[in-house]
DNA sequence: ATGAAAGCGCTAACAA
DNA sequence: TTGTTAGCGCTTTCAT
């Protein structure tokens, strides 16, 4: 009387109830080349009666691959990050891949742990949005490495993925000017000067290519969030010195939203009175009055490319490559057709 | 001349450096319980100059652990989720495990195939939020199996963690009923039959428990979306037949949304004319005006624990364990105190 | 077409 | 306190 074993069957036991070797049933389970169907069929019903699954972690160990892809991201928590996320999801388990995401909080010294740990054995490669510039710390982990993020391209050596935020900065000028809002104010947030020193850039461009006078946009410096926002938004409309500007471009959408409910508060109608442009596109915008227009950025591509890119890195093909994906126009409600300024000082009064 | 080799160190490797056995430094590495103060320091340093670092494939080969947990859930993209996610990431991580996540998106074919894979020797346990009933699937997993949401309860031999709806719903009647607004009308999806009913028994409850009769309360049955609580509202202000209620209590935050546009197309004030609440607190609720009050169910939490349970199991601790977490009142804006029959009769003419 | 044997890097008896 | 040895489950030569 043989006693029952729990213990998950292994390919030896395949091989016992089949009556052939584990490697027999190895060729079988790598797709089996050479083996005779009569072999195969038997094997094959063996790996079905005895409930076999292939330990992930054995085949790894042997091939030193392990078919996963770390995901280094600043927080699973945030709607962007969470996007870009589920978007190298779906990309690698398309490839029979798998993700094992990380959160570095922002945070160099737990970026580098994490990376660290990830290459224990892990992972094949890291797609990582990298908090601090550690090239070298990339470099030493000794597995393709996937930057995504806006500081990916200072490392050439290494594969990037970003939007374009150039050609989403066009679509929202172009828009308002579209509109009649030749002249939009900026609302920047002050606290990431290389992202507003970016972002500035990239409206002065937009501004040169479309005739308009980069300096003729009243510029608000503030902070990323709603609440700055709407004080930037207050300044602005307090601002004695210039005219009320017919529409606001501001950096992030949660800024965008605090200008909006300034104006709501300050009793001025949106789009009437000011039209208000956001970027990032999140969720919130669909839901207030009128919707927030704004820049979507390709958050779930990015997440696609990078895995994409990565797998191929570990398969061999291709060198670094760097991927700038285009940005999108959600049109809503909080950008209207500028009305002519009689009207608009009759409606003020 | 030796060559150089570009493989990552192994235990071997730092074996030599320190001219020890390799189990000498696996003991060091273990945490060296009796090993010389000498040659403990001697690994040490080999382990320094070798840059080695565990190969944890191996390591789970041998000892049949991998220190992961697989975590199960409908969609990372989705912020509840999201935040589910994060709390056992965090727990995990404080403990040295990591967590795997995949997406079932409410299907359940694809949560066997996931819960399939991730038995396939890469983790050690599983937390999942099951799509559909199937603890065979989950009993013939082989490992601990921790049940998060709604449907935990249903298999009392896994462990589980879900909120509490019955306190939750309790904490917006009681608000509303501090407030003055003791029968406000409910908004409730009509979609998924057992949480309907799930909601209107505890809410029935409630009501005997505070003295209310249930079947005072107007009942809406709409969707689980913000267009078809808007449209539920404009009915709920339609009806002839009975007075317009002085306060909506609607199942999910987006309901409570589109319920506060309907208001505010109508030409009422909330929460003057009508106060409403929600549930979920969600981020967008903060963001408008006036600000949603809701329920917050404990997502985070309910990561942490299910994450705490799971390796509880698997180190051997404990039998399955329910655990039943709190809901918070967010309160904003949108609920405040009823005003006279009167005063509103004025305001609405 | 099939099998025997070696070995991936590590841990855990057991021995010394 | 330290070392020897076996083996986790698999893939991969090399024979047959």
């Amino acid at each position: 009387m043989t006693s029952k074993r729990h213990r998950p069957a292994t390919i030896i036991d395949v091989a016992r109830i089949a009556g052939v070797s584990k490697t027999t049933v190895a060729r079988v389970l790598a797709g089996g080349e050479q083996v005779d169907p009569t072999t195969r069929a038997r094997v094959e019903k063996a790996i079905a009666t005895s409930g076999y699954e292939r330990n992930h972690l054995a085949q790894g160990l042997r091939t030193g691959r392990t078919r996963m892809l770390g995901l280094v991201i600043p927080d699973i928590a945030n709607p962007y990050w969470a996007d870009v996320a589920r978007g190298a999801q779906d990309a690698a388990e398309k490839l029979g891949w798998s993700v094992l995401i990380v959160n570095s909080d922002w945070d160099r010294d737990r970026e580098d742990r994490h990376l660290r740990a990830l290459r224990q054995g892990r992972v094949d490669a890291v797609i990582v949005n990298p908090a601090g510039p550690s090239p070298d710390m990339l470099r030493t982990l000794g597995c393709p490495v996937v930057l995504i993020g806006s500081g990916g391209e200072d490392f050439p050596e290494f594969s990037s993925v970003r939007s374009n935020a150039h050609q989403g900065v066009q679509l929202a000028m172009a828009h308002l000017h579209r509109q009649g809002h030749a002249t939009p104010a900026l609302l920047v947030g002050r606290t990431r000067p290389a992202a507003r020193a970016r972002f500035l850039g990239v409206v002065h461009d937009v501004c040169r290519q479309q005739g308009i006078a980069p300096h003729s946009l009243a510029i608000e410096d503030t902070d990323y969030s709603m609440a700055a926002g709407h004080a930037a938004m207050r300044r602005l409309l307090a601002a004695a010195d210039r005219e009320r500007p017919s529409a606001v471009f501001a950096a992030n959408d949660l800024m965008a939203l605090g200008a909006m409910t300034a104006l709501r508060e300050a009793g001025l109608d949106c789009p009437r009175d000011v039209s208000v442009i956001g970027m990032d596109g999140i969720a919130a915008g669909a839901l207030i009055a009128p919707g927030l227009t704004s820049i979507e950025k390709p958050r779930y591509a990015i997440g696609t490319e990078s895995a994409g890119l990565a797998i191929e890195h570990i398969e061999g093909r291709s060198a670094a490559r760097h991927l700038v994906l285009p940005c999108r126009l959600i049109k809503r409600g909080s950008v209207g057709a500028r009305q002519s300024t009689l009207l608009s000082r009759r409606t003020r009064a």
